[in-house]
DNA sequence: ACGCTATGTCTACGACTGTATACATGCCCC
DNA sequence: GGGGCATGTATACAGTCGTAGACATAGCGT
């Protein structure tokens, strides 16, 4: 009954891990990250990800507990590593502007954790889990990076931008903005940063 | 059997009414725009819907086929009538931020079609069925109002600004901007909106 | 007033969910 | 090389899901 392995999914064969608990929790893990990325937490159940690592489903709940503590340490996994905006201070706007329209160009379907962040949303718990996760791992050290005062709320209100358009271009694809010219899109987007990245030294509401 | 009507989240009693087809149907697709917009698409049920709305599950098929064709018209009903957008092309930027933030305050727990975008774009059938209905109801009237080239582009980077701030805000909560100054929070969002919202006469990416 | 049809309900089904309990087996250590 | 424990599997359970089919009743037309 093991002939399933030609599974659409799973790039990987069995391949027949030897006993070994930390390789196996990791590879749930990862299984985990990848499948909350593509079908958020609702959207894929533990058997599938049990599968996709090549396991039972109830070792999820031997090593994480349940899913809802996998789902914590996917998040984890997922944002902690990863440097959402790059670049200096100076060139901070475009480069993060750049990484997003290349991140989120037509071809590419990388396992984003925007993507797993905009994809479990919905649920409430996942959300919260979420919502500590952008919190600690990102919007801290964004908000390190931007000088001036309101640099947290600047900083979230940059992962607000990216967010949305994580949303508008790969969640759901609208047209415009999945279609457009990455040069040109990337320059709107580069403009939009500007009064986040620069400090408000005495920009407000003029007109 | 039916002492059951106190229900946590139902405003009103069941008021027994009269058999009305198409008055059942309304109170059906009501139920279901607020059932969607507080838990998604995949976070509730055709029972939820149907009890919060005074009948049994079975009438949401007949009525409407199915959950997703209801959720279509749901879509359609929360986007349709809504003006996203406020205010005459000078004011515009500032209108929306200053409704955005109202809206998105901390008391406040509107209906918002934002929501139900938020919360149900984990599921893919979800995600294209809202995709349809931003485009056809929001993305096309607010790109009327933005003069200059490049409307279409720049209406649903308006967009995925003012759904990530929704996202951050009430979605996911985080504190800064959940807990922000609204008229400091206010100011930064209308500046985000000044280079959509004004013509790129020769403002492309130069430095 | 009566019957027919629109309107609404009841029951049930198969599939899927997360997870608890019981069982099997590979591997390390003595 | 064999006991013992860590590692992994199999089965099952209670619940929910969307929806199909049979049944009940209210109300209008005649």
């Amino acid at each position: 009954m093991k002939s399933g392995e030609s599974g659409t999914d799973a790039p990987e064969p069995p391949a027949k891990r030897r006993r070994d608990a930390g390789a196996t929790r990791e590879a749930i893990l990862r299984s985990a990250v990848a499948a909350f990325t593509r079908h958020g937490y609702d959207g894929v159940g533990v058997r599938e990800i049990a599968r996709d690592a090549g396991v039972t489903a109830m070792l999820i709940n031997r090593y994480f507990g349940s899913k809802e503590q996998l789902f914590a340490e996917a998040v984890d996994t997922a944002f902690a590593p990863r440097t959402v905006v790059s670049g200096e201070a100076g060139t901070l706007g475009r480069d993060t502007a750049l990484t997003l329209v290349a991140r989120t160009a037509s071809g590419a379907d990388r396992l984003d954790p925007f993507l797993l962040m905009l994809r479990s949303a919905g649920s409430p718990r996942a959300a919260e889990i979420v919502r500590t996760g952008v919190e600690r791992h990102v919007g801290r050290d964004l908000a390190a990076r931007l000088p001036g005062p309101g640099a947290d709320e600047r900083a979230e209100l940059l992962l607000s931008v990216l967010a949305g358009v994580w949303l508008m271009r790969k969640v759901l694809g609208t047209q415009a903005l999945a279609g457009a010219d990455p040069a040109e899109l990337a320059g709107r987007i580069e403009a939009l940063f500007e009064p986040l990245v620069s400090p408000p030294e005495a920009a407000s509401t003029q007109d």
